[in-house]
DNA sequence: CGGTATCCAGCGCGATACTG
DNA sequence: CAGTATCGCGCTGGATACCG
């Protein structure tokens, strides 16, 4: 129940930018977020099962886990193939559109990897500056 | 007042990936926030003043603009520089790190906007079919 | 102009419990 | 195994007011 109006909650509060697009926004939340970004990252290598998932990811809720599927798939971006065998089990694998998308996604975690001691370099100077 | 542990808020609670740094999802949530990167793109072309940035992304709060590039300036992707006339005025330009950084989230960003009227027709074409 | 301080409503998200 | 349902708290972010 609650809310039936699916997972879009763009904001037609102003008109901001994103090319005029405000739903832009919305898909961008997906896939933005924490487990967003690690669902398409991981899913790059292969395809995962839901327990596979939330093992290699870790500390993630079910609920979270599901809602955050949930979204990408609804977007296109995520393929969900439930086979029928006892118990039940579900795969999870990228669409055409979301393996195009998920290079874009691993480009830019893997460039803060890689630069994260530079920013925490640099946070730890700043911070010694005012404590001067 | 308030908090005085800046703006890092890393969440502790349990042990997920990002290649073992949990740092970098707070590094990561100030980039993909919504206006963090809007001000990414924008810093792209030029040099821009705090109210420039608030006309060009519109419906963006004081309050939230300056909460943004307080997060960007602390990481050391944007540069602020104050001018000392009067009235005064502060420009913020990207830094070499952001200059690095941008590109990342404005492909991210421009392949979204590309492919938006896809993911609008595919959420359509799957609503119908719960319509059926 | 370029911010900060304060208040507070809303919902995101974790915890818990239940289901096919 | 792979989820849904429900509850409640905490933090996010908008509104408003004020400052150098």
């Amino acid at each position: 129940m609650t809310t039936r109006k699916s997972a879009l909650r763009l904001r037609p509060r102003a008109g901001n930018l994103y090319d005029g697009k405000c739903a832009t926004r919305g898909v961008l939340d997906h896939i933005t977020s924490r487990w967003g970004m690690l669902i398409l990252i991981l899913l790059i290598d292969r395809t995962l099962r839901f327990s596979e998932l939330a093992r290699e990811i870790g500390g993630v809720s079910e609920k979270m886990l599901a809602q955050s599927l949930r979204a990408l798939e609804d977007d296109g971006f995520v393929l969900r193939t439930v086979y029928p065998t006892k118990p039940p089990s579900v795969e999870y694998s990228l669409t055409p559109l979301g393996t195009q998308l998920a290079p874009h996604v691993r480009s830019l975690t893997t460039w803060v990897e890689k630069n994260l001691s530079a920013v925490l370099t640099f946070r730890e100077k700043k911070h010694l500056r005012k404590a001067s």
